[in-house]
RNA sequence: CGGGGCGUAGCGCAGCCUGGUAGCGCACCUGCCUUGGGAGCAGGGGGUCGGAGGUUCAAAUCCUCUCGCCCCGACCA
């Protein structure tokens, strides 16, 4: 609850609502944010924040900024604009890519503007802290990002320049690490528990952040971006990204014993697994799917149950193995073009098969053990049926390359997963040594000895918490906010401006309730009370106050939950305890 | 980056094909009326038609270039 004189007047208060969104906005946060007056657009991805959004902005940033300090961490505020030489230091200069926007002041100097902050902080931490007894030690701020996004869309939801609280802990071990990566999954959980979301905690890949391993916090939307798998039985939950799949053996290729012999068959303009198997009259599951692809190490081959996915993300881990190389990770994979699959395969595209091919080949475990399976024949319209491994060709590598589905078994119990969508509102990584090792940030020990720090680092985006919650919470007529992110706690809404027992009831409970510290709006606007109903309802502020002359004679005020579709009615004395009893 | 689409008043759009006075709804301003679910009537303001160049007596409209915005993009092996 903020406290007096928080509370303010429609005619004071810049809350220019619309009825018809403009047409770029296509989620329903995007659209309602809009016409509710919340933001506006400046470039793509690039918003204002008008006084009614920044309200809700500044709520989930406190909510935050409790939970963060309650668990221990320290709030910092470090710069936008970082100079390259911090991120050379780490090698993230070349590799973070376009996301990463450059810039260069009037001497001509590298900078970029930061879109997460592991320098900044590792940079500051090395100057100032030497020994283990400072330690453990946890910064965290709340500040503008940027990241030059390829396609920012969904308002809020994927800007290019958005309000994150990012923080960074420091430590001796890593079990103190650990700790404090648990710690702050307790926090997270905290924070998005008080900001009235449905959200699941899932297993995650560490991405361009890098680290050893993370936790996603997946507010759950059908709009969501991220698909993740959720076992029906145990807490097992990860992004599609990550989610293991479990071996298993099914039905359809292990009924055929014996191996029949290899035969081409013709398959004119017959490219996709969809029109192989339709006419062919094949299962699906019996065609192996073979996609060339380039990495930053080689070209090579990856095959697949025909009705599965790639997983690109597990691709790129496994790619090492292929050229037996170390184990580290390709930097890039990608399906290769048309001149690489015809130099690979003698074939245009969409006949591609593991026999005879000139290139390493890498497979899914779902092809382990197939029989009779079809294939492209690495000619223009023909594929071969009956292939078997081993007799027909060789795999250098067995791996878990696919994407999961509805239905497939768990990796951790015998439960069945299932497919859900979300939305990434925070992240916690344990990033372990990567950063204080590159730009050498180090303590000494109990024995004198210097050691790199041990780092984790935790972030919510803040703007994004705000339009997920409207996902959630949300009816055709515009936003139901929960009590702890509403800009408001209650909505006066006279019925007749011009009429002054109704004013002057109005300007009471207006007085009365600020005085007991609930945040009021006071729609004192000389406009039609249907139009303001309207508006209430866009903006959402979960209790509506209506101020009507009737009423008002019996000696009543209505009250209407924005949740609830029907009003009541309260005695005017008993106003403020009944307020206060639906604020609870 | 590749493919597609769109830029005309604050928002949503028509006009463009077939060149000739720039329009409609909402919003805005004034007045009357009205006050429990985006009222009604009357009057009014607001446009470098994204920008530059070209064709033409004449360009929102035709041509060229350019900028911006939006949508889709392994599933083809």
């Amino acid at each position: 609850m903020q406290g007096k004189g928080d509370s303010m007047r429609f005619t004071k208060m810049l809350v220019p609502t619309i009825k018809e969104a403009p047409k770029d906005a296509e989620v329903i946060s995007h659209q309602l944010m809009l016409r509710a007056g919340m933001i506006r657009k400046v470039a793509s991805g690039i918003y204002n924040f008008l006084p009614l959004g920044l309200r809700v902005i500044k709520k989930v940033e406190n909510i935050v900024r409790e939970e963060m300090n309650r668990a221990g961490a320290q709030e910092v505020l470090m710069p936008m604009v970082i100079p390259s030489e911090l991120w050379q230091e780490s090698k993230r200069w070349d590799v973070y890519g376009r996301e990463l926007l450059r810039l260069k002041d009037r001497h001509d100097r590298d900078f970029c503007l930061g879109p997460t902050h592991e320098e900044v902080i590792t940079d500051m931490v090395r100057r100032d802290v030497r020994s283990y007894r400072q330690l453990p030690l946890n910064f965290y701020q709340i500040q503008t990002k940027f990241r030059d996004e390829i396609r920012p869309r969904f308002g809020l939801m994927r800007g290019r320049e958005f309000i994150m609280k990012d923080a960074y802990s420091f430590h001796a071990t890593e079990e103190c690490a650990e700790r404090e990566y648990k710690n702050m999954y307790e926090t997270y959980t905290r924070i998005f528990e008080r900001c009235g979301l449905k959200f699941k905690a899932v297993e995650a890949d560490t991405g361009q952040i890098g680290g050893s391993f993370s936790h996603e916090f997946m507010v759950l939307a059908e709009t969501g971006e991220d698909a993740i798998a959720s076992c029906n039985k145990c807490n097992y939950a990860a992004n599609i990204e990550k989610a293991e799949a479990r071996r298993q053996v099914s039905g359809v290729r292990c009924q055929v014993s014996g191996e029949k012999p290899l035969t081409k068959v013709s398959t004119p303009h017959m490219k996709s697994v969809e029109e192989v198997s339709k006419f062919l009259k094949v299962n699906p599951q019996l065609l192996v799917k073979t996609l060339i692809y380039d990495s930053s190490i080689g070209s090579f081959a990856v095959l697949l149950r025909g009705d599965y996915e790639l997983n690109e993300t597990k691709l790129k881990k496994h790619v090492p193995e292929i050229f037996n190389q170390g184990a580290v990770d390709a930097d890039w994979v990608k399906l290769a073009d048309d001149k690489t699959v015809r130099d690979i395969t003698n074939a245009p595209s969409g006949f591609a098969g593991p026999v005879g091919l000139k290139c390493k080949i890498i497979a899914d475990y779902s092809i382990h053990g197939i029989k009779n399976a079809v294939t492209g024949a690495n000619e223009k319209d023909a594929h071969f049926i009956n292939v078997n491994i081993d007799r027909d060709f060789k795999v250098e590598t067995f791996a878990d390359l696919r994407n999961v589905v509805s239905g497939d078994n768990c990796p951790r119990c015998d439960g069945t997963l299932e497919i859900m969508r979300g939305i990434e509102v925070g992240h916690i990584f344990k990033l372990g040594a990567k950063y204080s090792e590159s730009m050498n940030a180090a303590f000494l020990d109990e024995n004198g000895k210097e050691r790199p720090f041990i780092m984790g680092c935790y972030g919510i985006g803040i703007g994004r918490t705000a339009a997920a919650s409207i996902e959630q919470n949300h009816d055709k007529d515009g936003i139901i906010w929960p009590f702890p992110l509403a800009p408001f706690h209650v909505h006066i809404v006279p019925v007749n401006v011009n009429d002054r027992t109704v004013m002057d009831a109005a300007e009471g409970i207006y007085n009365e309730l600020e005085t007991a510290g609930i945040s009021v709006l006071m729609d004192d606007r000389d406009e039609r009370a249907g139009m303001k109903f309207k508006d209430a309802d866009l903006i959402g502020v979960p209790i509506r106050l209506t101020i009507g002359s009737k009423n008002l004679e019996n000696g009543m005020v209505e009250i209407k939950l924005r949740k609830e579709t029907t009003p009541f009615l309260c005695k005017r004395d008993e106003l403020l305890e009944k307020v206060k009893g639906a604020l609870k």
